[in-house]
DNA sequence: CAGGCGACTTCCGTCCGATGGAAGAGAACT
DNA sequence: AGTTCTCTTCCATCGGACGGAAGTCGCCTG
């Protein structure tokens, strides 16, 4: 988990103010470092052990963070009620919940529900699975935007100016089968966008496939996506890859999303990666 | 310490510094105030324009706040990346979904998994039933521990003292059968603490059951609730009581707890409130 | 049990970053 | 063109942040 690059340590230039010591003291915190002691803090923040004694007790008083019995410190509650108020974090999530949830126990697979944020996708909400693919996505986990199903469908309908940006850089691979050549993810992103869905196959787990579709805002802009995730030959992936449009469309107009326009009819061919 | 409650906006202590005022700019966002511009920050925080503009700034570098095409602000996603990392935040969600979800699919009630802070219970995690009881409970919501089923939970396992405190303020009404009687509640706690579980009529919500029971951590100790609202007189409620029991030894295992001592054998009797 | 060590807390004088008045740039409305 | 918003930038002053130092506490070791 904690995925890749977590957009690197942006040991950012703004430490020399009392807020970004304050930020840098939260960003101490992580996957594997969910508890830690003050002077493991001070360490991981870089910060002398007075500053990071004020700034803790005032982080504790706010609620940003809680001391444990033992002394360390972890987390804490407020930081869950600020992202519940946030529009593309826990918002989005709420109003998705009952879609997804119906989706999770039609599909038994992993679903997720992500946004872009830089040149990633972050995840606001999943469900495992305990029959299908066993994978290990957790709400804000990060992925580049090439691998993963609903980052896939993000980037399609990013602008091209930042598309290139992204297939300009170097693309990370995760399994023999992951697309990395821009070529051939430019015309993966232009089927995309034809068909509204993307299955793609085994891009960072093998014998995972992701099938993903695009959720849209009140201005009908591609503001998240969906994905199912299942093991390889287990599903009937056009039935699964119908069941994501549907589902997606079914939540950008809880949304306020206009009403989609008919697909064309006819069989629709759906984009298929690898 | 923060302990004791301090619920209300304690804005007081801290804002002439730094980070005080930063937290202040975070503070003015709420479930009314989602999108905030730049002024309206200022105002609601309390700070001149260039300080808020200075500190919203390093913010959204940072990415706990985001800008809107308009121009306006609102909390970001790196705000959601923090609370995956709270152990009483999302982190215990992720540990319990599976089995919340599979009580709601179960039951088709208004599943909560509650923590306590200060005189609260705070939810991290609701899956709202479209067809029984339409409560509408959100991810961070806050109700006194006097009237939420999981709060009655969290309360009755709460340290005499801390009881004591709670008790002897005031206790707010909802509705008609709201018990707000110290002593009554204190029976009330006693059986829970006896059985298990409580089955809460109407305290928040005319028509409304909640039926909670107690979650507990590695050390045994209770540090969330989990509870299921449901319609009056719409589903056995000893059933409902006996999933709910299930439900949350089956959390607290998969969390580390010792394995429950066999309850007293025999007919339970239930603790019903009103 | 003294002594040493690490983690945490408090104090306080120096100094550096935070502050907000002021002014300028847009944008929207009259 | 004038008025009134909001947002942005600049910069001299001032007050709060900083961290060295010393004091506590708990724990391990000889």
């Amino acid at each position: 988990m904690t995925t890749t690059g977590h957009t690197a340590n942006d040991d950012h230039m703004v430490r020399r103010t009392a807020l970004g010591r304050a930020l840098a003291v939260l960003d101490a915190f992580g996957p594997q470092h969910r508890l830690l002691s003050l002077s493991e803090i001070a360490r991981r923040a870089d910060l002398t052990l007075p500053t990071t004694h004020r700034l803790v007790s005032e982080l504790v008083t706010w609620g940003a963070l809680e001391r444990h019995p033992s002394g360390h410190y972890f987390l804490g509650l407020r930081l869950l009620e600020l992202a519940a108020l946030a529009p593309r974090g826990l918002q989005l999530r709420e109003a998705a919940f009952p879609f997804l949830d119906d989706l999770h126990q039609a599909t038994h697979s992993n679903v997720h529900l992500g946004v872009r944020d830089g040149h990633e996708v972050v995840y606001v909400d999943t469900m495992r699975s305990r029959v299908s693919a066993q994978i290990s996505s957790r709400v804000g986990d990060r992925w580049p935007l090439h691998v993963s199903g609903t980052g896939l469908v993000l980037l399609a309908y990013a602008e091209p100016a930042f598309q290139d940006e992204v297939l300009q850089a170097p693309l990370v691979r995760y399994t023999p089968k992951t697309v990395v050549d821009p070529h051939e993810l430019r015309r993966i992103l232009a089927d995309i966008r034809r068909t509204g869905v993307v299955i793609a196959h085994e891009q960072i787990t093998l014998q995972a496939v992701a099938v993903a579709a695009p959720v849209r805002g009140p201005r009908n802009d591609v503001i998240a996506a969906i994905s199912a995730v299942v093991s390889l030959n287990e599903t009937p992936l056009n039935q699964l890859a119908a069941r994501l449009t549907d589902t997606a469309n079914a939540i950008s107009h809880a949304l306020g999303a206009p009403s989609p326009r008919r697909e064309p009819q006819g069989r629709r061919r759906l984009t298929a990666v690898a």
